[in-house]
DNA sequence: CATTACCTGCAA
DNA sequence: TTGCAGGTAATG
């Protein structure tokens, strides 16, 4: 479900509710395959006490910075969300993860369909994620010329190179559909073959279609919650993605849906022909 | 590169 | 009942 702008919100809707606060147990894991490391019995022993220092995102983990030097990675995957409540609440059949804080308030991990992830992870597990995954879109570091270098001498297409997450890390289905709308570009084009304005193009579509759906605190088709249950807006702005059927905002002619890398893939094929 | 698996719920 | 869903890993 979650794609950078709304794992950046469910981080920093998070955060900005639990820094500075201990966690005092660990409950109700009743799906202990959702930890990946280290196995649930010490992940439970070790997060027991921590206090959360801070919190970030790199690609589509939330990271919560604990003291001892450990990290707290939780991805969403598809259904998941992070929500925070009084010490009363009860959880439902789709929580699977309750980190108790000692002024008694509740992280509920969410999950109807138990993809999510959690790891406990320490400085060397925590570089190990960050090696594995490619730029941050958002980033300086990120520019016309980092993209044409990651794109140089890959024939694969287009589109399952945004959603490679070693490549450029946070786009997923929608927002890579919605950068290729922006771009013009078709997403099944080579990716070695995009002509220097197309990349120019496809550079700035990235960014300014992460950017919006930030400003619209992320994009929510069914599950996506950020900390206070709250929906995003930016389902209300796609132009191509879930559009099949409407008229391109730009020419008129109606999106048409295709499977591309195995996912559903929207856009215009009037003009997205580069 | 394509296919399958992992899960549940919902719309067609 | 079937197919599909915002993600990723593990197979041929």
């Amino acid at each position: 479900m979650p794609e950078l702008p709304e794992v950046q919100h469910a981080a920093d809707s998070l955060g900005i509710q639990i820094a500075g606060a201990r966690i005092a147990t660990v409950e109700r894991l009743d799906w202990p395959r959702m930890v990946e490391t280290p196995a649930p019995e010490e992940f439970i022993v070790r997060l027991a006490g921590r206090e959360i220092r801070g919190w970030g995102r790199r690609a589509k983990w939330i990271l919560l910075e604990l003291d001892g030097g450990w990290t707290l990675a939780l991805h969403l995957r598809m259904s998941g969300s992070l929500t925070v409540h009084p010490a009363d609440t009860e959880p439902d059949r789709h929580t699977h993860l309750v980190l108790r804080l000692t002024d008694g308030r509740q992280i509920f991990f969410h999950d109807t369909r138990k993809f999510g992830r959690a790891r406990l992870l320490d400085a060397a597990g925590l570089a190990m994620l960050n090696d594995a995954h490619g730029d941050e879109p958002l980033s300086e570091a990120f520019t016309v010329e980092r993209l044409a270098g990651l794109l140089r001498g890959r024939q694969r297409a287009i589109k399952p190179l945004l959603l490679d997450q070693s490549l450029i890390a946070g786009i997923g289905n929608i927002y890579a559909d919605e950068a290729l709308w922006c771009a013009r570009i078709h997403p099944l084009h080579p990716a070695a073959e995009l002509s220097t304005e197309a990349i120019a193009d496809l550079h700035a579509g990235i960014r300014a279609v992460l950017r919006q759906a930030l400003a619209n605190g992320g994009s929510t088709l069914r599950d996506y919650r950020n900390s206070y249950g709250a929906r995003g807006t930016n389902q209300d702005h796609f132009h191509a993605y879930d559009r099949e059927g409407q008229p391109c905002p730009r020419c008129g002619t109606m999106i048409v849906k295709t499977v591309v890398a195995q996912r559903g893939t929207h856009y215009c094929p009037a003009c997205q022909r580069r």
